[in-house]
DNA sequence: TAAAAATACTCCATAGGTATTTTAT
DNA sequence: ATAAAATACCTATGGAGTATTTTTA
């Protein structure tokens, strides 16, 4: 059996009529015919009372095949729209791995606009460093990642979202703290409160 | 799109090799990745993850429709049992008539065995006169009916199912209680208790 | 280089068309 | 006499086969 015999069949028991059901089929009358018949050769039952060539109905049988049909043809319309929609990103799953630096400012504004235009979307949030997020990435465990440059691996497509000053805090009585402007290599043998350089080598 | 279609999906996404798939459908490898391209065409959809010809993988959509095309071939395979067992009468409804006569002793016991058989079968009873039975297998609104003969209409099929007898009850004083056989004829000008002639015209 | 999928083509099975017959209004 | 389904036969689309190429592990 083929999807056509149920096609054929709805119209021949919508219309009761096989030159009409043909004519909405845009086929001619005769194959219908055969395709009717060899629909109920092989499921061993009659589907339309032929006791008259004139009037066509339906059998008990036949009117259970067509709700069967109808149920069917359904189906298969949702199976189609929601693997296409899972095919366009517009439902299923999308993995996400973030930050800490970008949690709390940029990522909810990001999150709540794609939750506005992809409701059917689960979004499944990690937070990573930028290393493990690359490594995730690769071996597609998340879909996108929020990280800081630089990255390591350049096969990766990589697209800057917002641009962070970097400041340099220190106590008042610091001896560079008197001064306008303070270059990156003078602070070269200070000490420094910050992320452990696994975290953030690009720093 | 055809069952054929859906058929051969899953076997691919079974075997994840276009070429064992195609053994297992007895049919050749290059027809069957025809099949899964057009598939995908008219979807619009990629189900299997091609970077590599040597490694078959099913894409996140391709996931979903298997799941839609299993569920889909079980309710064909439903929709086909329930036709057929409707189309041999183990399934559905069946409207009986029946008289007064029979409610008691024959019925029960007929009506038991036939649940015992056809337990999917709805037994639709109607207390109907014989002639209301006649008219009602006409008309198609009860499929068999236990009635009384002679029956009017005799397009109609009939089978003895049980002989009773009938018989004359009177007081001990009536002149014929003496009498050891009692013709029939000789009943002709006596008043009776019995059914009004519409109910049972056949006594 | 071996194994697997994709292409390119060829062939034939069968879906669909045309002509005709049957049958019931 | 007419309209509708069935039957008989023919045509041609496209599903399936064969040969070959491409690709990657």
């Amino acid at each position: 059996m083929e999807l056509r015999h149920l096609r054929y069949f709805i119209a021949v028991a919508e219309e009761l009529h096989f030159s009409r059901a043909a004519e909405r089929l845009h086929i001619a009358q005769p194959p219908l015919s055969q395709q009717i018949q060899q629909l109920e050769t092989q499921l061993g039952v009659e589907l339309f009372q032929r006791k008259t060539k004139r009037q066509v109905q339906l059998t008990e049988a036949g009117q259970v095949f067509l709700q069967e049909a109808y149920q069917l043809l359904a189906q298969l319309k949702k199976a189609i729209e929601l693997t296409q929609k899972t095919g366009r990103g517009e439902k299923g799953q999308l993995r996400i791995g973030f930050t800490s630096l970008v949690t709390y400012d940029l990522l909810p504004v990001i999150l709540r606009r794609f939750r506005e235009q992809f409701s059917e979307v689960e979004l499944i949030l990690q937070e990573l460093t930028t290393t493990q997020q690359e490594q995730a990435l690769q071996e597609r465990r998340i879909h996108v990642g929020f990280a800081h440059p630089p990255l390591e691996d350049n096969t990766l497509n990589q697209e800057c979202i917002q641009r962070e000053a970097l400041i340099v805090a220190m106590l008042e009585t610091h001896p560079l703290a008197e001064q306008e402007k303070i270059s990156v290599r003078s602070l070269v043998n200070e000490n420094f409160i910050m992320f452990p350089r696994h975290l953030g080598p690009g720093l």
